[in-house]
RNA sequence: CGGGCGGUAGCUUAGCUCGGAAAAGCGCCUGGUUUGGGACCAGGAGACCGGAGGUUCAAAUCCUCUCCGCCCGACCA
């Protein structure tokens, strides 16, 4: 992390405290706060409009290939929830039950469970409308909230609701199925690095960490900058495990009835505690121009009315052309001093600032301050929307290659148990290592190194030597860490 | 869900040990002077002290229960 002038005094320094740090963040910029429900989230409008960002971005990419937008119902009867069993196993421990309703509170039969997640519902009502091989694919995606009980929140990482989008996607085959798990993860690793400008690891997940019901999950892993990984969101490739439990079927061209094949996978709000934990630093927000709810912030400087009048015409010169190039920006007429307004926009992390003063206006340029460089040049306004445009993609690119460093920066090479537990007692981030596979030894790398988990299998490549934990040969490379 | 700590104005807290008219700073509102990195002066609004019950002539303060938050752990696909 680099040095930086105390330029944002309200926040706990990241290198101080980090935990209080996001907190503190994540309040002070006004993107979510607690709701006096224990562990349920209020999302404000800053943080929302970043969340706003990233489904327009990943919703367009499943419309492009043919997905398609549902709403399913919120509560799920317990029988349909019950039929995969592994999966219900699994969700057993975090599922809300609705047990009493109306005005008398009475009893319901039938306890109804607020969805975890809509495998079983999906599931269960879906069959009807697939009938024959000419059905499917059939690409299903929802964009909802969900209700898991957690015992320990944390904003926008972990809440008892929460906010994602769904999908479920029923094949005739399984190389089908598993390309599109394949192909909803690269859009993932889009979202991460194209928008978000996070770089992830991608691959597959252990056994021990596959999702309940699944023959196997795919996840991107991205490193948050206090060196502990965040899954930030995973792929199911189902097999016929839930065709089989809600009977989904198909007439095939031999006219013979085949099992599904089905997918899901999901994204959620978490994605906005990762734009926190991935960029911030002590002053506060780094926000990536792409998913920024506001990308320019305006700050006019002035002594006397005469002086405002003269900025304001100045600014009312030119800011029509950036609203014509499609640009957020948002000129600070509060009534608060210039130095309130730079600390103001730093802390939201805001990743342009231009200051504009009566200078500024006779010579025909404002100031330009970027966010993450600090730096300040100084901007004609001819041709000040396409210079923006340019600086805003710009500031995108440093902003993922910044992280890009940090995370090589902070990824090792290890060959032994010892070492990794050794290494995580002095510092974070990815351990590469090689693995035999049994879940046991996973187990003991966790015990063991107090929390270090297997985060991704790199399929691509080839372990090298023996597996960490026993010597054996080993069968997989992994990358290790400690996540939240 | 266990262990520890906390909840008093929008925020941060003092007051609680030892019961006896609810305070401060910041923020907010009004007016004025100000404004290129965080101003100042004057005036003002704002709190049934998280909630319920109890002890007492009297409770922010003592007792019981409960809700919410923070830290640690278990759990977390």
């Amino acid at each position: 992390m680099e040095e930086q002038q105390d330029f944002v005094k309200e926040v706990t320094k990241m290198s101080d405290d980090f935990d209080r740090w996001y907190t503190e963040v994540v309040r002070k910029a006004e993107m979510a706060d607690w709701s006096g429900v224990r562990g349920m989230m209020v999302v404000r409008p800053y943080g929302w409009a970043m969340w706003e960002a990233i489904m327009r971005a990943f919703d367009d990419m499943i419309k492009e290939s043919g997905h398609e937008n549902w709403a399913f119902p919120l509560l799920i009867p317990r029988e349909f929830l019950m039929k995969e069993a592994e999966h219900i196993e699994g969700f057993a421990p975090e599922v809300a039950w609705v047990t009493k309703a109306g005005g008398r509170m009475e009893e319901l039969e039938d306890p109804l469970a607020i969805r975890p997640t809509s495998e079983t519902i999906i599931g269960a009502i879906i069959r009807r409308y697939i009938q024959s091989y000419r059905d499917l694919p059939k690409l299903t995606n929802q964009w909802n909230s969900v209700v898991r009980w957690e015992m320990r929140s944390r904003l926008f990482l972990r809440s008892r609701e929460f906010w994602w989008q769904e999908g479920h996607t029923f094949h005739a085959s399984a190389k089908e199925a598993i390309e599109e798990a394949d192909l909803i993860l690269r859009y993932y690793r889009s979202i991460a690095e194209d928008w978000l400008a996070v770089p992830v690891l991608a691959g597959k997940k252990s056994p021990a960490e596959t999702f309940p019901g699944a023959v196997h999950t795919l996840t991107i892993e991205g490193l948050m900058r206090d060196g502990l990984a965040l899954q930030m969101r995973t792929s199911h490739y189902f097999g016929q495990n839930f065709a089989n439990a809600y009977d989904i079927s198909f007439s095939n061209r031999e006219n013979e009835r085949e099992l599904c094949h089905s997918t899901s996978w999901g994204m959620s709000t978490r994605l906005v505690g990762a734009v926190v934990m991935g960029h911030g630093d002590d002053s506060g927000l780094i926000v990536p121009p792409k998913v920024a709810p506001i990308q320019v912030a305006v700050v006019p400087i002035f002594r006397d009315d005469a002086g405002r009048s003269k900025v304001e015409a100045f600014i009312d010169g030119w800011a029509p052309q950036l609203k014509a190039a499609g640009i957020r920006f948002r000129v600070d007429w509060r009534d608060e001093r210039p130095g309130d307004k730079y600390a103001h926009w730093e802390l939201k992390g805001v990743p342009l600032r231009l200051n504009v003063g009566g200078r500024d206006a006779d010579a025909g340029q404002v100031e330009m301050v970027d966010r993450l460089t600090r730096e300040k040049v100084a901007v004609p306004v001819a041709g000040i929307a396409a210079r923006l445009s340019a600086e805003l993609e710009g500031f995108q690119k440093k902003l993922f290659e910044r992280a890009l460093k940090f995370q090589r920066d902070n990824t090792f090479e290890l060959e032994t148990l010892d070492e990794v537990i050794a290494h995580y007692r002095e510092k974070g981030g990815f351990v590469w290592a090689s693995w035999c596979g049994d879940t046991d030894e996973e187990a003991r790398i966790k015990t063991e190194s107090g929390g270090v988990t297997i985060r991704v299998i790199d399929e691509e490549t080839k372990p090298s030597g023996k597996c960490l934990v026993c010597g054996e040969p080993a069968k997989f490379r992994v990358a290790l860490a400690k996540a939240y």
